[in-house]
DNA sequence: GGGGCTATGTAACACGTGTTAGTTTCTTGC
DNA sequence: GCAAGAAACTAACACGTGTTACATAGCCCC
């Protein structure tokens, strides 16, 4: 094994050839004769030479592959299937279009930094506050980008969800089914929520809620929120703590089918029967929830589709084709076997 | 906004320096007067300059990612819970040691080409047969790399599951409780199989059955054998046709705990109790394992740990600090509620 | 036999950066 | 006042590739 990878210039030096006949080799066969061409792959088979991807990429000016910039560590992205369903919308295009894809979390805890240490032609930026900065440096560096869950703003290609109108359907038809007792499981805002206030699609569903309050003529002091990250075992122990204290809710309305299901493990545990003596509901529609016993009622939004919109966006900005196309999802109430009158 | 990106030139020409002044006052601050300092990091913030993270990569040597050679195109990859896990064991690591993550789909359906268009520091590979040629290219070119889910092999590290002792527990399990009319739901082992034989884990698995079988004087014949894309639905669809021709099975031993799942819906919906009327077991124990009703008996392996302790050999390598070192990673039965004595 | 064309190969440039060796200027100590 | 040294800055190289412009040789045809 040689100690320094084998470049173009050793190969050339070994078939007796120049550097150019070597590129030519490898890229346009035409270009050379057979017989010297047989020769320097036999040279570079020996050396073990492969062109390296940088000095190519460096070269071509495109890197055929995407960045994913996520707001949150690695271990804790993956775990959650919101994003494993949306980096699979991603990566159907990213398979059809012969892309690859390059999952870049934040760097020292900011987004910002990760970005020029990313080799790739364009980002997808998931869940950014549009205002912070990290935008603003995107487009003055002139590097293609979608913005995903985040605020829409003018100037910059999204893909949004209506998430405020599928967080009042879900809210006004639990209402309308007669509950007045709600506990809302949402999911931790993250440490500057308090001094910057909620933001995306958090805020668009609180809002969304609020909406179908006010149309009931209540207010927020109807409902009591819990937030919390978003996994199963912080559900559950949410709502423990829910049903332990006060008045417990009727309806547990979760903004993440994943709080849903933890809500659902914890109310089993305290034997109260799941619809008839409390309702849950989700959001997200991910494809567990069909399965889950008893059937989730949830919202859906179509998370597949986003990622691969977003996607699709992406590459047509980076084609120069196409610019700041946005596009808002609907979302669908998926009413199961979760949900029923109040007792 | 400008065509093309500002350089390093362009910014050393507007602050009326040289182009390694402009680098020093990105990375080396204190060899330079603080005055011109500033003067370039305005001149770069007006033309909005970053340096180039390939011209950065390329001189450093390194890319600060890891590349993940899969097996298959991402859309199917990312569907399956496995590799979710899998991915989050390594990016732990990669979250740590400040590393990126790639996702390296086949080109043009060949694991090979993809290889030289990443830009990365190293490979884990995916569940490839060790003697098609990937490996030996790998190793020839002299990038690091880690083998997973294959054979072991000599000369590349690599990290292993005692795939085989774990299907053979299951298996005597399952024969211990009486069973003798054993369903193997077994995943797609792809299109060369036929050729080629059986491969990696899903050989090792299919091996230990073989032994648990031997092991109380019976041969494959007693077991019935489908095999199918690791889905849900697929296994399934596999369960209701197992159950409708000949002598059903009193147990469906699944190698993979989604396919487990989708038994169990099969069974569901035939209203075949499970375990009273047939028994199910998994292997993997994914975590929506114990959350599944009924809980799901299956082999446990260690997915998130492989996922790590490959990243963690991975980037030793890249370091050059160790060599080719293997591990085999222990499997444990863990018996739950789908699994009992044959009626 | 010479002009025009094709085949083959090469030198030079471009991509964008970090860093080493070297030059100039300014400060310091005696 | 001058040698020694530090500070500030620059020219040149290295990283590894693809490609354009150019040189040389060989061939065909009139």
């Amino acid at each position: 094994m040689p100690s320094r990878r084998a470049t173009s210039s050793d190969v050339a030096a070994a078939a007796g050839v120049s550097r150019s006949a070597v590129s030519f080799a490898f890229n346009n066969p035409h270009r050379i004769s057979a017989a010297t061409r047989e020769r320097i792959l036999a040279a570079a088979e020996e050396l073990g030479y492969t062109p390296s991807p940088l000095g190519r990429m460096l070269q071509a000016g495109t890197t055929n592959s995407i960045g994913v910039l996520l707001p949150q560590r690695l271990a804790r992205i993956l775990e959650n299937p919101y994003y494993s369903r949306f980096l699979m919308g991603a990566g159907q295009v990213c398979d059809q279009e012969g892309y690859t894809l390059l999952l870049s979390p934040p760097l020292q805890d900011s987004v910002l930094k990760a970005i020029p240490y990313a080799a790739v032609d364009g980002f997808i930026v998931c869940g950014l506050e549009t205002d912070r900065g990290e935008v603003a440096e995107l487009s003055r560096r002139g590097i293609p980008f979608v913005l995903i869950d985040s605020d829409r703003m003018p100037g910059a290609p999204s893909v949004e969800v209506d998430d405020r109108g599928g967080a009042r359907e879900v809210a006004r038809y639990l209402l309308d089914l007669g509950h007045r007792r709600l506990a809302v499981l949402s999911m931790d805002p993250g440490a500057e929520a308090p001094v910057r206030g909620y933001r995306g699609p958090l805020a668009r569903r609180l809002a969304g809620i609020a909406d179908a309050l006010a149309e009931v003529g209540l207010s927020w002091d109807a409902v009591r929120l819990a937030e919390v990250p978003v996994t199963r075992t912080e559900g559950y122990r949410a709502t423990r703590e829910l049903m332990a204290s006060g008045e417990p809710p009727t309806a547990v309305l979760a903004l993440s089918d994943i709080l849903a299901y933890g809500a659902v493990d914890a109310l089993q545990e305290l034997a109260i029967d799941v619809p008839s003596e409390v309702s849950v509901t989700g959001f997200d529609d991910l494809s567990e929830s069909a399965w889950f016993r008893p059937r989730l009622t949830t919202v859906r939004q179509p998370i597949v589709s986003k990622g691969r919109i977003a996607a699709d966006f992406l590459i047509s900005a980076i084609r120069g084709e196409d610019q700041h196309p946005h596009q808002t999802l609907g979302t669908s109430l998926i009413v199961r076997e979760s949900t029923t009158k109040p007792a």
